[in-house]
DNA sequence: GATATTTGACCGGA
DNA sequence: TCCGGTCAAATATC
């Protein structure tokens, strides 16, 4: 009994690592994945044991034993739930609740804790995202450096390569980031990171990222310059951010809406004149020629009322990459259903996505993105929703692919919800 | 008909 | 004044 005490205790460990060191990781969604399969691992050990030791029990006729004692950081799982159901994670009472059914399985019956901590994990992933994403910015904005510094201890950055857009290049960093976060106890989820991604940064910043460098960095931009932070420690990792506040200035939007630029390699099959679905579902609603750039850039918003917006904008130097700035946060969980989804493996970043491109058809159809990515990395203060969706774009590259990549499967209400972006005007 | 995109025009910031 | 973001009517698709 002492031992499966000990499991559960060391489960509570896990999670309440996992809780302190949520804005830390928010930069590394595998982490923060493997760190829940851990603690899941670690809970399904117990609760094994605990089978075990009741049979035992009750085969002596012996009165059976209090209950483990649940965790005191983590909350009892939630009520049994659809396998999609989009719960709220408890633990984390700030998150809004979402829309839940109250179908109930007898397999939920069977095993309640282990379904409900399973399910609290798996299939709250929209929630979590969301949720470290609140974390990470109330961890921002209490210390913008330090929140980019953590971002940038977590990827080690080496010297970038020619740009490129393989997988492999992509995976390397997974690893990088399991092992020099000091969570090798996660272990490394594979191709977990969307090849698509090739770079999150600053809209201002240089180009960071090749495959094998992909870095995901915070940027601040609570007061408007261009003085903002520059700092790339993978890459440099003789300098060491001071530990004191910085002012950071960086570029800020004109009407205060932070942004997060990240770099997507267009698909690499299908049609390439597109970016890959981020996941969200976007509108077009403006696209502009642009100075000295070749191709013009593209405006989207979100729809259901929702203020995020993005533009798109393709390289001129790396036409099968495009630029795609992200303003404003999320406030809907809306996706697209990615119909006509390039789908690739990269993670559905952001909110939003959409697009169809320059130059694509129009049509209700349209509306399914291409893009892939999802929301990476806001480098405002007020930016809410993007980073924790970057991380679940990261993510989704493995999921998204997937029958439940869908987010209309996830959140099927949506599709009565839509309203016409002139309403948002 | 509903919904989404296209595209020229308008407007504001630098 | 230029550039870029947004608007909104026209157009396309389902």
């Amino acid at each position: 009994m002492e031992e499966t005490l000990s499991v559960i205790i060391h489960g509570c460990k896990l999670a309440r690592d996992l809780e302190s060191n949520l804005a830390n990781l928010s930069g590394s969604p595998n982490v923060l994945s493997n760190s829940c399969n851990e603690i899941i691992r670690v809970f399904e050990s117990a609760i094994h044991r605990l089978s075990s030791l009741m049979i035992l029990i009750n085969s002596s006729s012996s009165p059976p034993p209090p209950p483990p004692p649940p965790s005191s950081s983590y909350p009892p799982p939630p009520p049994p739930h659809h396998h999609h159901d989009n719960h709220q994670m408890a633990v984390y009472g700030d998150t809004p609740p979402e829309p839940r059914t109250t179908a109930t399985s007898s397999s939920d019956h069977h095993h309640p804790k282990q379904a409900g901590v399973q399910e609290w994990l798996k299939s709250s992933y929209s929630q979590a995202i969301e949720l470290l994403q609140a974390q990470l910015l109330v961890d921002h904005h209490k210390n913008p450096l330090m929140m980019e510094h953590h971002q940038l201890g977590v990827l080690e950055t080496p010297p970038p390569p020619p740009l490129s857009t393989t997988g492999s290049g992509c995976h390397d960093v997974v690893n990088k980031i399991l092992l020099d976060d000091d969570h090798q106890y996660l272990g490394v989820k594979k191709n977990m990171l969307a090849d698509n991604i090739i770079n999150i940064g600053d809209h201002d910043g240089e180009l960071l990222a090749g495959s094998t460098s992909t870095v995901i960095r915070m940027r601040s931009s609570t007061s408007g310059g261009d003085n903002q932070l520059q700092r790339d420690e993978g890459s440099d990792s003789g300098k060491s951010l001071p530990p004191v506040q910085v002012p950071i200035r960086s570029r800020k939007r004109k009407d205060g809406v932070d942004k997060l630029t990240v770099k997507v390699a267009g698909p690499r099959i299908g049609n390439m004149e597109i970016p890959p679905d981020d996941g969200f579902t976007w509108r077009k609603y403006g696209q502009k020629e642009i100075l000295g750039s070749t191709f013009p850039r593209c405006t989207h918003r979100n729809f259901y009322g929702c203020e995020a917006k993005k533009q798109v904008q393709r390289l001129d130097n790396d036409p099968n990459t495009f630029e795609v700035t992200y303003y404003g946060h999320h406030t809907c969980h809306i996706s697209s259903s990615s119909s006509t989804s390039t789908s690739s493996a990269a993670a559905n970043y952001m909110g939003g996505s959409s697009g169809t491109g320059a130059g694509a058809g129009a049509g209700a159809g349209a509306t399914s993105s291409s893009y892939v990515m999802r929301d990476v990395i806001m480098d405002g203060t007020t930016s809410t929703s993007s980073v924790v969706e970057l991380v679940d774009a990261i993510f989704n590259s493995g999921m998204s692919s997937s029958s439940n990549n869908s987010m209309d499967s996830i959140f099927p209400s949506f599709h009565h919800h839509h309203h016409h972006p002139q309403d948002n005007k």
